[in-house]
DNA sequence: AATGAATGAGGCTTCATTCAT
DNA sequence: GATGAATGAAGCCTCATTCAT
């Protein structure tokens, strides 16, 4: 990490023709929210010690200042970041309506959701084994953690009744287990692919790989749910 | 700081009569050892970026700059961790020899195994995660590393054929991905065990559970895997 | 950091039809006011340098703007606090007519007001101690210091001079000496009384000791005095 | 204090035809002892916050990491600082024999010994003028410091007990009592004459007052002592 | 083979202050 | 008159590593 290389933020992002006022000099929000964009790559790629707080400022519109400015120190700054990334995920998961889907139907859609959304934020599954080596630390500080958690239990708790019920699903599973399970499956081939694609010469998240491993991860899901 | 505090291990309490060599004063493979052990400690609870050589050397016989001496650099010491503990599970796997039990058997084995590994060696499991935050790319220096994943390919392709072979289990499956998905139930629940049990209110490598997890694995995997 | 914590003094509780003026929403006098008192505390337990701006700010009715607004700078403020402190005290010590009394009575009257007032007033005498350390750099800005003086030394010099025509009092005692005299013995105890208390397991200034070493200064002062 | 003013050490401390070797490039002790020396005056000059770290580096022999590497931290340095300077008069204070001198004579000498060391000792008075304002916190971590106070106590209990004894002296005076009255004197006029300077137009250190002083400072004792 | 002492470079954080409205 | 947002400069400290014996 070179000092000077100063990696370019997306300009994409901006919505050009959306109005034509100058940009207000004074937004917080945005700045704010630049600041967490930029730490969030820093900190899943480096890792909570590994990341360097003048690396974040100088990708940053800002100053190093502004961090602590806004977040209070370094790892202020990585709980705010933990927090966002958890939340986006569990805020997709209930856009997620399982439903109104017929059992398999809906476990299905939740598997594959699960594996999408893993495959897509490697960020998110770095930042959660970054946690992991800090002994989740940080993420008990975040006070919208552990409700946000409940929902996902919830859904797989109402498939598995209604499975249960329609003599589709076995009655032995327990929700929790079973997210866990689904989880597992989701998680690891990305969180560990260079190691696995060191050992074995194949990069289990390449995306030549995907479309078998998805099918492969619902498959193993239902057959293991299925009467 | 507390600078006069290193932990030290009593310093050789004279073993008089132990053997009539005459007692050597440095013994360069013990100290080695000792330094290494310390250090596959530090390593899997800190991070690489967040273990610190200090803390190493002062929970070690030595000082800081034996560690030098031996292993050249901080870099050069987590390699040699890493090439340990990596060496440690393959050559169990070895051990366990499946090819004379029946298919189902067999792998049935050969997931217990897995499982219970990963239960136990939390500091390899800590460490492979580390690993894969910085790309694999330690793990690629060490150059025993790759043959010997080999082996457990050949076990589990050794395993598929013969179930299919005796109808017991499906054509289509892969071994890399059979290993694939039984190292992901294995290593999911101990490597993210603080932010699930945050989340969720239950440790999913706690002991109460890790029987019924157990058996949860086998059973998936069996019923992945069954015709 | 804390940053929403700022101990907030209520704003104003609405006092609605106290009198007829059109309630004024701001009041620089009661600000300044509430600047001075707090930053009188935030010096005299911090010292000039260890004072911190945004710790006085957090505990005033305004804003740090203000003090800037106000006060120009930390040294003008702590000037500020400076004068407010010095002028009380010399403004006491007027109101003390000892010249209606003997000697011996008027002299006992101005050390038990001087004891008196350092051993309630301990701000007062953090801010000398301070301020000496800073080798009275800032007080010397203050231009009704030097005046106000004057007076005590005046007090002192006729008490003396009486005494002396009435031959209760030596000849060769020096005003400004004898009132560096009074100084130490009260100043001391207080200023000192930390170190004084750890080295000798008593605290000079506790109220247990007070009556005692009061009449043991009036004592000294007076036996130094007197023929 | 301008960057790279590096005010010199005075250099004729060195004793200059003692050896002809080499001075050791590796003297821990000559270091330590050099550290010690520019942070005394750092400390007792600026104050404990207002103390910079690159200062006392840049007058020392050595560089700023090695400030950490001895005394840990800022305030580590502070406290040796402290304990040698505290250490220093209570050393001396024990050479002076007073128990072989008459009472009057060697309450004379203890006083005139107070007031030649705070006299000459400007650093120490505001050492612990400094401590005092962060309420004698660190001193307290130090530990050699309650026992070597004891000792100053124990002297005066003597001479005020030869002397009830031989009718020289009042029997109701307590010894801590007239130490702290002695120190009072002693310490006020040092360290608190800054703003007695500017007040009164009169600099109390001042080496035209100092006979002056002290011939006060004796005979005050001396008459409060005094049957 | 072994080691106590030393260190340059860079890390995180906090300070008093000013900008722009 | 009043203010939320922003900041350059400097502060203390820790890191992995090497020097000299």
């Amino acid at each position: 990490m070179k000092k000077g290389s100063r990696a370019t933020v997306p300009e994409h992002i901006e919505t050009p023709n959306e109005t034509s006022e100058p940009r207000r000099k004074y937004d917080p929000e945005e700045t704010k929210r630049n600041i967490l964009e930029v730490a969030t790559q820093e900190f899943s790629s480096m890792g909570l010690t590994g990341a360097r707080v003048d690396a974040i400022a100088e990708r940053t519109n800002t100053t190093k200042r502004m961090l602590y400015y806004y977040f209070g120190s370094k790892e202020g700054l990585y709980e705010a970041v933990l927090e966002k990334v958890y939340g986006d995920i569990r805020a997709l998961e209930q856009d997620l309506k399982v439903s109104d889907m017929s059992p398999i139907d809906g476990l299905r859609s939740l598997v594959e959701f699960t594996f999408d959304y893993h495959d897509k934020h490697r960020d998110f599954v770095r930042l959660v084994t970054i946690e992991n080596i800090h002994g989740a630390r940080y993420i008990e500080q975040v006070k919208t953690f552990k409700n946000r958690n409940a929902t996902v239990i919830h859904t797989i708790e109402d498939l598995l009744a209604r499975g249960v019920a329609s003599g589709d699903f076995r009655e032995d599973i327990d929700a929790i287990d079973l997210h866990l399970l689904i989880s597992s499956m989701c998680f690891h081939r990305i969180a560990n692919r260079h190691t696995f694609g060191t050992a074995f010469g194949r990069d289990p998240s390449h995306s030549r790989l995907r479309a078998r491993h998805r099918a492969m991860i619902v498959d193993a899901t239902l057959r293991f749910v299925k009467k």
